[in-house]
DNA sequence: TTTCGTTTTAAACGTATGTTTGAAACGATT
DNA sequence: AATCGTTTCAAACATACGTTTAAAACGAAA
C-alpha cells in the first residue's frame, strides 16, 4: 500500500460518511473501517478529527474556489464585472459547481450536501476556519452581488443575501431526500443539476423584489 | 416540589439548550443540572432522550398548530380561502408564530430556533414524528399556497415551496447568529419578527418568478 | 544485508454519554 | 399513625467515542 494511499482512502470514505450522516454522527471507526485502514491512521495524518474534517473541505473547496477566482479575474479584465446581472452572477456559481470534475465514485450530490453542511451544521471550528481560508472570495464575490441589486437599503441587503444562502444551504444538504419525495410525489425526479438552475430565477427574483413593500412590513411589527 | 414541577423544570431547560447546542451537543447531564433535577428523571418522566426530544418539540408546536388551524377555518368559513394572496398567507403563518404567547422565560429567538431546527438538523425520529402528527396541518397550508401562484407547474412548484422552506429554516435556526454579524456591520439589528416579516416579500417575488424562464434555464443543464 | 525513518497495527486509556437500579423521601389516603 | 403508590436520589452500568501508545511491519538508502 503506497504511502498517501491510506490517506486519501480515509478522505474518500470521511467525505462520502460526512455527506451521509453529517460530522458528529460519524465516528472515526466507523470511518477507518468503511475505508480498510487502521483506527489510529485517522490521528496519525491528520491529528485529530476537527483537522480531518477541515481536509475534507479543503479537498473539495480548493478546486471550486480557484475556478471561481478564475472565472471572477476572467470577467474583471473583460472590463464586465461590475455590470453582471444577478442571474448571470447565480448561473455562474453554479456553473462552477458543476465544473469541478467529480472524483471516482464522487457523485455530484454528495459535493452539494457537503456545501450545504458546511453553512448548516458547521461546527464553531469549521465555520471559522472556512471564513478564514475562503472569506476573502466569498466577499468579493457578495461584493458582485450587491452591485447587481440596486437601490436596496443595505439592511434589507444584508438579510435577503442570507435568504439566499438558507435557500441554499438547505436545498443542497437535504438534496438527496428532497429529489426522493418528488420522485414519490410526482415521478422521476430532476437531475441535481437542474434543480440547481431552478434556484436561480427563484433567488434571483427575491432579491429583487420590491424594497418599500419589505420595509414598510417589516416595520409594522 | 409538586409533581409536575421537574417536568416543566426538564423541557423549559432542554428547550432552551436544544435552542443553543442542537439536539446531539446537549447531554442529559447538562439539561438535568441546569434545571436543577436529579439526572434519571428524564428516563424517568420522559423514557428516553428521544421521547424528551418530541415533548420539547410537542409542547411549543401545538399550540402554534392549533392557532393556525383555527385560522384556517376562520377563512375558509368566510369563504376566502381559496383565493388568499402568497403574501397574505405568509403573513398569516408570521403572525401565528408570533402570536403564541411566549412561555416566561422564553423568547421568540428560541421558538424560531427550534422551529428552524425541526427541519435542518432533526434526526429521523423526529422528522418522522413530526410529520405524522403535524403533517395534515402542513398540507392543508401548502395546497393553499399551491393555489395561491397559478400557472406553475407541480415540479417546478415543488422545488420552489421547498427553497421557502430552506430560507425559513435556515434564516431561523441561524438567527442569533445572523443578527450578531448584522449587529457587527450595520450596527443595531432589526428585531427578530422584524426579520421575518423581511421574508414574506423575498419569498412571495421568488415563487412567483418568470417560470418560463425557470424551465428553460433548468432544461440547458 | 543492515539500517533507519515512516507507516501500520492491536490494544489500551480516559472520558463522556444514555440508561438502569434499588433504596430513600415524599404525600395523599386510610 | 400506618400504608402505599409516586417521585427523587446517588450510584453504578454498559457502551461509545477520540486519542495515545509501543511494538511490529514496511521500504528505501547505505
Amino acid at each position: 500500500m503506497a504511502q498517501s494511499d491510506t490517506v486519501k482512502r480515509i478522505l474518500d470514505a470521511a467525505e462520502q460518511l460526512f455527506a451521509e450522516k453529517g460530522f458528529a454522527e460519524t465516528s472515526l471507526r466507523l470511518i477507518t473501517s468503511k475505508a480498510g485502514v487502521n483506527l489510529a491512521a485517522v490521528n496519525y495524518h491528520f491529528g485529530s478529527k476537527k483537522a480531518l474534517i477541515q481536509a475534507v473541505f479543503v479537498r473539495f473547496l480548493d478546486p471550486f474556489v480557484s475556478s471561481l477566482e478564475r472565472e471572477l479575474d476572467l470577467r474583471e479584465q473583460r472590463g464586465d464585472a461590475a455590470q453582471q446581472s444577478l442571474e448571470t452572477l447565480l448561473e455562474m456559481l453554479v456553473d462552477q459547481a458543476l465544473a469541478v470534475k467529480p472524483r471516482s465514485g464522487n457523485d455530484l450530490a454528495t459535493f452539494m450536501r457537503l456545501l450545504g453542511l458546511a453553512f448548516s451544521q458547521s461546527q464553531g471550528h469549521l465555520r471559522k476556519y472556512l471564513s478564514e481560508v475562503y472569506g476573502k472570495v466569498f466577499q468579493r464575490y457578495m461584493g458582485l452581488v450587491v452591485g447587481a441589486v440596486p437601490g436596496i437599503p443595505p439592511q434589507v441587503l444584508f438579510w435577503r443575501v442570507h435568504f439566499m444562502l438558507g435557500s441554499a444551504a438547505f436545498t443542497m444538504s437535504s438534496m438527496k431526500a428532497l429529489r426522493a419525495i418528488a420522485e414519490a410525489e410526482l415521478g422521476e425526479p430532476r437531475p441535481v443539476d437542474s434543480v440547481l438552475r431552478l434556484m436561480v430565477p427563484f433567488l434571483a427574483a427575491g432579491m429583487r423584489a420590491d424594497s418599500a413593500v419589505a420595509q414598510r412590513q417589516a416595520a409594522l411589527a
